[in-house]
DNA sequence: CTGCAAAGTTGCAGTCACTGCACTGATCGG
DNA sequence: CCGATCAGTGCAGTGACTGCAACTTTGCAG
């Protein structure tokens, strides 16, 4: 469990990036913020910061990437026999809740950060990481291929329901749970969706 | 009809930027690919090419950003009242046919260079920029706002379902028309969106 | 046709993101 | 405690992108 000290330096570091990095552009703009001043805060070097991360953007949203692979993970640790649909609503809803956590400001700050263009985009190439490792898991576990139509339906109209309630949740205020209005998303697509799709013999 | 001097010698200097741009990126690769060339190609200077395109990778998918306003238009041209499920269900097939119109081999490099990280991130971008204009149309079409979940939802498991189908489509090596995945992917949602969602009175 | 205003093009200088390389110093395993 | 490994760094270089100040072309009267 307790990794060595060459790694904890390593985490410690990358967090300090990161939460340098979105501190500084919640603070005075994205495009006013140089990879300098970063690394400068971080207490590493510019150079140290492209060790890391491959561009600024990523940075910003270091924080989402992790979450989104803490999901992966779970959905990947249930049992393989599990139904699918209330499974993938259940671990998607809980993400959401993780995102509800903080306090409305940070919540409307980060949004900010996230929805200047640059940034906008690397979250996009987020969500379609998760959409492609989801595709991979649904196809696994439903016995389908990965490259066709059914897997990829599943998995794009579920990760759409949760960014269309992510940012309902955000326009209005970021007050509430955002898990709410993906459930009323969910419920809505899983007319398209029955529960019994991934496992028929009953 | 027929625009003066400096419009028609405008959008020839655009089309000829990003023409050479997608023809240079499918022949060595998107990042052995550099402004200079383009613009030079283009016959313009290279600071000429940044009055047209704020970044690179925007010449890349000006054509498709073209297509998608076209769309648009034509969605904003149907008559006020028309059944808007099936209304949309036919404009993004034709949007599909359009790209299916190509030949396979030039269908193929086009989408390896749209593959390419830089260039993807880009592509999102305008998916997310149609499906603004999309959920304000319907939310137009429908009475809703545009700020709440139900426009929203419908918008962006439709372009889901297309982007799927297109992906498809390509994976399969772009043989027969991608209309016929969007299709499928379609009649599956409408289970979730029943024809008659935006006008119930029969 | 001519001259003037508007708009498009360009070179230049400068900033900043990002990379390969060579080197230093800290951590790790034995 | 020693040698192997690996993170951190400075440096030099490329290329994207911008503001500015000419300069050229087009549109439009007069």
């Amino acid at each position: 469990m307790t990794l060595g000290l060459r790694e904890r330096k390593k985490a410690a570091t990358r967090s300090a990036l990161s939460a340098a990095a979105l501190a500084l552009a919640a603070e005075r703009g994205v495009d006013a913020v140089t990879v300098d001043e970063i690394a400068a805060i971080a207490g590493v070097s510019s150079r140290t910061f492209f060790n890391y991360f491959a561009t600024k953007e990523e940075a910003f949203v270091a924080q989402d990437l992790a979450l989104a692979q803490d999901l992966l993970e779970r959905l990947h640790a249930e049992p393989a026999h599990a139904p699918l649909w209330p499974t993938l609503v259940r671990l998607l809803g809980d993400h959401l809740d993780a995102a509800g956590t903080v306090s409305p400001a940070q919540a409307l700050a980060e949004h900010a950060v996230r929805s200047h263009p640059s940034v906008l985009t690397q979250q996009f190439q987020q969500y379609a990481g998760m959409e492609a490792d989801l595709v991979a898991e649904i196809a696994r576990r439903t016995g389908t291929r990965a490259t066709s139509l059914e897997p990829r339906l599943l998995a794009s109209a579920l990760v759409a329901a949760m960014r269309t309630a992510l940012e309902t949740w955000l326009d209005a205020g970021a007050v509430g749970s955002p898990r709410e209005l993906f459930q009323t998303a969910a419920d809505r697509l899983s007319l398209a969706f029955p529960p019994d799709t991934p496992d028929p013999r009953t």
